[in-house]
DNA sequence: CGTTTTGTACGACGTTCATCGTAGTACGAG
DNA sequence: CTCGTACTACGATGAACGTCGTACAAAACG
């Protein structure tokens, strides 16, 4: 429990990061994500399942390259790495975030 | 064999949407109905997969309101729903078109 | 009619996925 | 050192997914 493993920006695959998002969970996390300027723990983000499962979540947002991960203490703080996608793929993370806010979560 | 189901606009969600564009066979579908004024029958986009496995790809993206299909002569002809997709999600298509583009075929 | 073209329906197969519970680890506070 | 907090690891389970082959259907053309 220690370091944890991110991709480099060129190994962020388009796939991937559209498969991150498609969850309603991790569209949640992200779109909340967005409203924050530091990141947030995960216990912050108050999900409607297990704890396992959330972990299973932001584990997938990480290896897409969506979120970035560092330990605090016992927490693990949590925030976008919009520089990187924005980089990537312009205009996508904007496009997502403001779409699943318009819309509220089903 | 006649009339195709689509979703009505206000039944296309975010979700399925970003599901649908999250597979790279479906992705250079709508990369390539990009390019396109008119739209394509299937037998013009060349998918490295089996008849089957295409017609299941055209279906997901038809059903999650991606695209628009309908019936001419033996071929179906496939558009992109672009003014609905924009009106519902602005900027989404042509981010993910262009990251598509901009980075080629994995 | 029969043939060709284009796409579908169905069932199968192996993989990945979302979910959970249980048990466990790392860290901070007392 | 012990306790609580925050998160993880592992295994299980049922669902969804991507893929295919075979058999079929609808339309166009001879």
């Amino acid at each position: 429990m220690r370091v944890l493993e991110h991709p480099d920006v060129e190994e962020i695959r388009l796939e991937a990061v559209l498969h991150a998002l498609s969850d309603p969970m991790r569209l949640e996390v992200v779109r909340f994500l967005a409203t924050t300027e530091n990141g947030a723990a995960c216990s912050e983000i108050d999900l409607a399942v297990s704890k396992s499962t959330g972990t299973h979540h932001y584990r997938v947002l990480r290896e897409a390259g969506v979120i970035n991960q560092v330990y605090q203490g016992t927490s693990k703080i949590n925030s976008l790495r919009r520089a990187d996608l924005d980089e990537l793929f312009p205009g996508l993370l904007d496009s997502v975030v403001s779409a699943a806010t318009r819309r509220p979560r089903r």
